[in-house]
DNA sequence: CTGGTATTAGTACCAAGTGCTAAAAAAATT
DNA sequence: AATTTTTTTAGCACTTGGTACTAATACCAG
């Protein structure tokens, strides 16, 4: 054998993380070993049978996929909200988000993050964006985790407009800013608590 | 049983599409029907079986999250430039940009044309925008053609930054409007640091 | 040489099927 | 009603990609 079981398994995890299709018998060819290593090197490592793995695959994107509806809509996840108050989201920044020549996050993903948290803060069933002052403070990186919290500020019940503060920081830097002037439908209504 | 086999199997099609992770078994004992009668079933719709659906399913995710790695660096098509000076692009909004509820397109998808646009009419190696503010004047639907223009306005030389207008127009209707303050490294180093 | 870890082999068994044949049961046709 | 056709059920062998378990080697160190 080339070199040390740790090493194996090492390699066994990433190849399988990467590519969760690959049969025990592929892979003890690929390393050279038996299949019953390779099984062993599982149950070690607790990885899971191919049939599981992508069971769990596909369940996942079921999951995402019902979850979705209502959350779809939003950039970055939404880690906690009150409804007409405020709310926080994350989101990764990953290489599809940043220009490549520099590696810098295009503005209008931050853009995106703050703006869709500004709607879904609003509790209403119609949340548009009317004009938004922001400030890109600090450039922001792929793997960067960026969160962003909204704070609802203030309310004009007569034009049906909403004032949302936005911030974002990464690493408690802030790196973007925003306020926001939301039009919405109703003024404070019914009460659904879509907390998480 | 209850109904023909034609609508079992209008049921059968149906049931799996919303849920492919259900065994002939389970389905045989929920049409009352045999297995045997499951898979005739499934033969001739051809529906393949659990595992193949599951793992159709992972491998469209897997298809997804790979394909949607390269996201284009101008969002809309640029139809005219003139570097430092001014730019134009079109941008047809689809279903895919559009809030569902309402069929209104999201407000990230005209600030990314404005800002993206904003950021190819600069003519230098680096240009990241430092702050902007927008107004979406009128809601856009799907189906429309948003036609963005952005002109420079100005430069301060010293501070490295460029201002640019930006207006977007659906049928000669203005839609949005925008001012950014862009930052660009034209000559000088490097980097970026913004008040704040 | 003895002991412990690592690897390989082999067997029985499982889930969820396919493929095939054949027989019953139900429905339609003559 | 008798016959034909369609539909449904049953049974068996075989397939994949495993699990669980036992047993035999191989390797390497003290």
């Amino acid at each position: 054998m080339k070199r040390t079981k740790k090493e194996r398994q090492r390699l066994l995890t990433e190849t399988i993380e990467d590519n969760p299709f690959v049969t025990d018998e592929q892979l003890a060819s690929q390393f050279g070993v038996s299949v019953q290593t390779i099984r062993l090197d599982r149950m070690e490592l607790a990885i899971p049978e191919l049939r599981e793995r992508i069971k769990d695959v596909a369940a996942k994107k079921y999951e995402n996929e019902v979850k979705s509806l209502p959350i779809d809509e939003v950039i970055g996840e939404i880690i906690d909200i009150e409804l007409d108050s405020r709310a926080i989201s994350i989101f990764d920044v990953g290489a599809e988000h940043v220009f490549q020549r520099n590696g810098i996050a295009r503005g209008h993903h931050l853009f995106a993050q703050a703006n869709s948290l500004a709607v879904a803060v609003i509790n209403d069933e119609l949340a548009l964006t009317v004009k938004a002052n922001v400030f890109f403070v600090k450039p922001v990186r792929a793997g960067d985790r960026v969160i962003t919290k909204a704070i609802v500020r203030g309310q004009h019940n007569e034009k049906n407009r909403t004032y949302i503060d936005v911030v974002s920081t990464v690493n408690n830097d802030t790196v973007f800013k925003g306020e926001f002037e939301m039009y919405r439908t109703k003024g404070k209504g019914d009460n659904h608590e879509t907390s998480n």
